[in-house]
DNA sequence: ATGAAAGCGCTAACAG
DNA sequence: CTGTTAGCGCTTTCAT
């Protein structure tokens, strides 16, 4: 019989909890049956007799047991916890993303390890690092620059499954992503239809796969229509909401600036701000669209034109993907690439140039 | 000399990282020195030798060793994890509270497990189960009710420290809330003051702590001005955006309709929604207050007047609050209750009753 | 200053 | 069907 935690110090605790955690050995003490026999209960695969059944199931509710995630984990080489890396959780459509993901995986029993990259690098480098330490069963990230050389070894280092959520490695991933570029064209073209012959445009920088497919659809509409891009009025970064702000009104104030702006969902915010600062009204001075719908732009006066799409079924389908290849229903499957579409849900900020100035 | 990890099959695997994943004895194999020693390295406490410190350094490095952050959590008893449990992620309030405390437990290497209960009682006491197997070291919690007795009883058991955000306990914890007792006061003194003697309301139900003072205020502004409230016009409760809006469009439809309404920031849409759908302006035929200011708030037209808070703060101080009580920098200390101001921004939503209807 | 060895709490292989 | 036992990878005395 060994004798186990000695206590340092022999006085009782005088706060907290009074017992301390019980333990599987505690559980089959009390219920007079080894401790194997206990672990057969708890994990409810084996066949054990039911009275001894009961007794365990007895002892354990007595002693108010719950089994130890960590020393299970470290036994089994398996956490039950997911990473999920993203910019910024408090950008709603992350938080959506996030919100989605956390459902599917706790429906089938696993938690969520949350981190913020904050567009930074070095931060994100040392999360993946932090999240390889503690051997997770599976990632599902947004990661900053999708063509970064160390960021894209440091993924596929990982030794285990990585859902890409917008974004493009260049090996091959398993990533759910959405038709940026289709979205783009089509709300080009409508504008171009409409006349204009100048569009300003302000989202995500091109180290990022949907600022490249923004800008690829943004194109491939003006070639249709042979109507020539003016780099004065393209900006493609990451905006706060003061650098959106500045940036559209310098757009607007400049001698050829734009009839039509393209503008992600936190960078409206900003162009709409510059409009109104300069006097100019939408959509007769300028037209607006909006890359992203939230409940913001059906509410604004006037409702505003958006590239519309579902943020939490990336998200969604992004753990199921993972909860899939984890349960091993056919592991060894190539990666698999989800395209989720766009539409343009056509409202009224946008009209022909050329009634204002 | 032990002979582990006998591999079952013989045959190299042909795909994923070639390398099993480094254990501190590798390392010390490589370097010449006992595990210990790799050990005291990792964890920078104790002296070694330059020599030997150097060896160790540069065979981890040949090796990729990263320490099994699980291993050490079953050794020394602390994960380094904190649980973070809120409604719902989505919800852009709480993914404020989320990303501003995420960012602060991050800068003290704590990571964050997200779970959501989404309003659901049962889920929230599962998911606190399943962080107690976990071990957490600490937990931020928005609990759905927080006067229910075995939600109580599941916080209460927990064997670590606990934060509480926008809830209150009957028993004394740590805790972080604003004062939306204040707030909600200040906005109906405001709309009393401006003539209005029906003022309806749309907010948390009574179950939760914000709801509960958010009523205690809008009775006393009430009280001191001697107005009597009317239950028909007064709605506390979980509403998602039709209920919202249902809940509005029978306020505004009743015989005697409200001149004032005062809804959170999520009801507020299905309030705009139902006032425009009536073809009631705002302001001339109802005023509206929005409880908890967001960028929406100031682009509407007209541009809503808000009750305001720092919602990031309240996750930022909550985790500070925890960082500091498991720094141990003075554990015993009593628990802390941090209440943060609330203020009214008055825009153009609100205006003296009588013009329209 | 370094090495050897004892577990943290659990699962799973092996006996019986 | 049940008990015994050997570790999972690490930290931390205890010797040396």
């Amino acid at each position: 019989m060994k004798k186990r935690r000695a206590s340092a110090k022999p006085d009782q605790p005088a706060e907290g909890p009074v017992h301390r955690r019980a333990r599987m050995q505690d559980v089959a003490d009390m219920a007079k049956v080894s401790l194997g026999t206990v672990s057969r209960v708890m994990n409810a695969n084996r066949t054990v007799a039911d009275p001894l059944r009961h007794r365990v199931l007895e002892a354990a509710k007595a002693l108010g047991f719950v089994p130890d995630a960590i020393a299970r984990s470290l036994r089994t080489q398996a956490t039950r916890v997911i990473g999920c890396l993203v910019p910024d959780v408090a950008n709603p459509l992350y938080a959506e993303i996030v919100g989605a993901a956390e459902e599917v995986l706790h429906a089938s029993s696993y938690n969520l390890v949350l981190a913020n990259s904050r567009f930074r690098h070095d931060v994100e480098l040392e999360i993946l690092d932090v999240f390889r330490s503690r051997r997770l069963d599976g990632l599902i990230a947004a990661v900053t620059r999708d063509r970064d050389e160390r960021t894209v070894a440091a993924i596929r280092s990982l030794d285990f499954p990585v859902v890409l959520i917008e974004r493009d490695l260049p090996h091959a991933t398993d990533a759910v992503i959405t038709d940026h570029s289709g979205g783009m064209k089509q709300a080009t073209d409508y504008l171009l239809a409409l006349g204009h012959k100048r569009i300003g445009v302000l989202t995500a920088p091109q180290e990022i796969f949907t600022g490249r497919q923004r800008a690829a659809g943004f194109q491939a509409a003006h070639e249709a229509a042979r109507v020539a891009l003016d780099a004065t009025i393209t900006a493609y970064g990451s905006f706060d909401g003061a650098l959106a702000y500045d940036t559209a009104y310098g757009m607007l104030m400049s001698k050829a600036p734009p009839t039509a702006i393209l503008a992600g969902a936190s960078e409206m915010i900003g162009v709409l701000r510059a409009a109104h600062v300069l006097g100019l009204a939408v959509p007769r001075d300028v037209s607006v669209i909006v890359i992203g719908d939230t409940a913001f732009s059906e509410l604004h006066s006037p409702p505003l034109t958006a590239v519309r799409w579902d943020a939490g079924r990336v998200g969604l389908i992004a753990a199921q993907l993972l909860v899939g290849r984890l349960g091993g229903d056919s592991n060894a499957r190539e990666p698999r690439r989800i395209l989720l579409p766009t539409e343009l849900l056509i409202r009224h900020s946008c009209a022909s140039p050329g009634s204002g100035t």
